[in-house]
DNA sequence: GGTATAACCTAATGGCCCTAGGTTCGCAAA
DNA sequence: TTTGCGAACCTAGGGCCATTAGGTTATACC
């Protein structure tokens, strides 16, 4: 009988494949041997377990995304920018909804693996990147990237989840916000009394 | 042997205790079968199954959420209102991380159950009302709302995943975040040319 | 061609979801 | 008080899943 041939990267990919066609909560051990040819303990192998499966696939997702947002942003800067990595962000998500899905659990991912990862780092560096248009300083700075992550993330999340009736098209709505986002950022509201340095 | 006087109701909340203290993917059935001091197929006389029960427990968040919202916003007005709402929204999801979570999956609520829960419906005036003050008109206003419901619930999704550094502390950015999205709502963009009327 | 490594297997344990069908509690009417 | 009766709860069992222990075999390298 001949072998699969797996790896560890391998039997990630395949459960992010499986991930984003039966939704991640079906990724278990024995669908994926099955559809791989395989027995379901030849997995343990080359994965931990099925946790740490989960969190080779989150890394994977984030790795993804960086990616697709670093060549969706390349060259440009402020609104250009900005849209193109909201763009890119949601994108991805729509894609690829388990693998998704997946980067949004608690993180418990094996600190070893998580070393040698490209992504958060990289995804840090474009973001302050991509607002380096809007001439910011910290600790503004940091608050901005924080209340875009929210914002895309959040409106993925509940477009996912299916909290946008169908009155108005989400895509309308985003780009709106994304409009507001992109005149908030060049009006940032100076720190008002009372709240911490 | 006396009865434990179970009914759905009691099975939700017992659930939703569960989930808060444990994590939602601890509420299993025999898990909340064990804790309340009953063998597993016994809860199916309440709940028709696992999805069910999540499903209810969505529904009771939800509830209790709008409610806790409604609460610290009456009275309110303009960025008061607006940051009580976000407050409550945000305190909620602390205290009642399980309960949160559960919110968050892809709607697979029961129908007959989902009519007669007064949630949406009150969520949505919530809203709207809270908006009032800002003198948007459609369909601004149900754009405003989709992004102010993104970033609230982004900003906790990813609070609780662990997703800021502990370089800043979150509720700084969060009252900067307010702060901006209320400077935003009192200047709201008017539509680019090109976007959809 | 021999050998070591790792890919893969069999076997087995225990947990979980869920169904079918039986038993007993508690209330309410006769 | 007794007799029903419905609902609350149970036993038994099937099927899927995660995980471990330990054995077998392909394959790459010498």
């Amino acid at each position: 009988m001949p072998r699969a041939g797996l790896t560890a990267h391998r039997v990630t990919l395949a459960g992010a494949e499986l991930a984003d066609e039966a939704g991640l909560d079906q990724v278990t051990m024995s669908r994926l041997a099955r559809r791989l040819g395989v027995k379901d303990a030849s997995l343990y192998s080359h994965v931990r377990g099925l946790e740490d499966l989960r969190g080779r696939i989150a890394l994977l997702a984030a790795d993804e995304k960086t990616l697709r947002i670093a060549e969706a942003t390349a060259g440009l800067a402020g609104r250009d920018a900005l849209f193109a990595y909201a763009d890119a962000w949601r994108e991805y998500a729509h894609r690829h909804p388990g693998r998704y899905l997946a980067t949004q659990t608690p993180i418990r991912i094996d600190p070893e693996l998580a070393a040698d990862a490209p992504g958060p780092r990289r995804a840090v560096e474009l973001t302050y990147g991509m607002l380096r248009g809007y001439g910011l300083a910290e600790p503004d700075l940091t608050d901005a990237v924080r209340l875009l992550r929210s914002t895309f993330h959040g409106f993925v999340a509940l477009e996912a989840a299916g909290g946008f009736a169908h009155a108005r098209p989400a895509q309308d709505s985003w780009v709106r916000a994304l409009d507001a986002l992109h005149t908030l950022l060049e009006h940032w509201p100076p720190a008002r009394e009372g709240d911490s340095p």
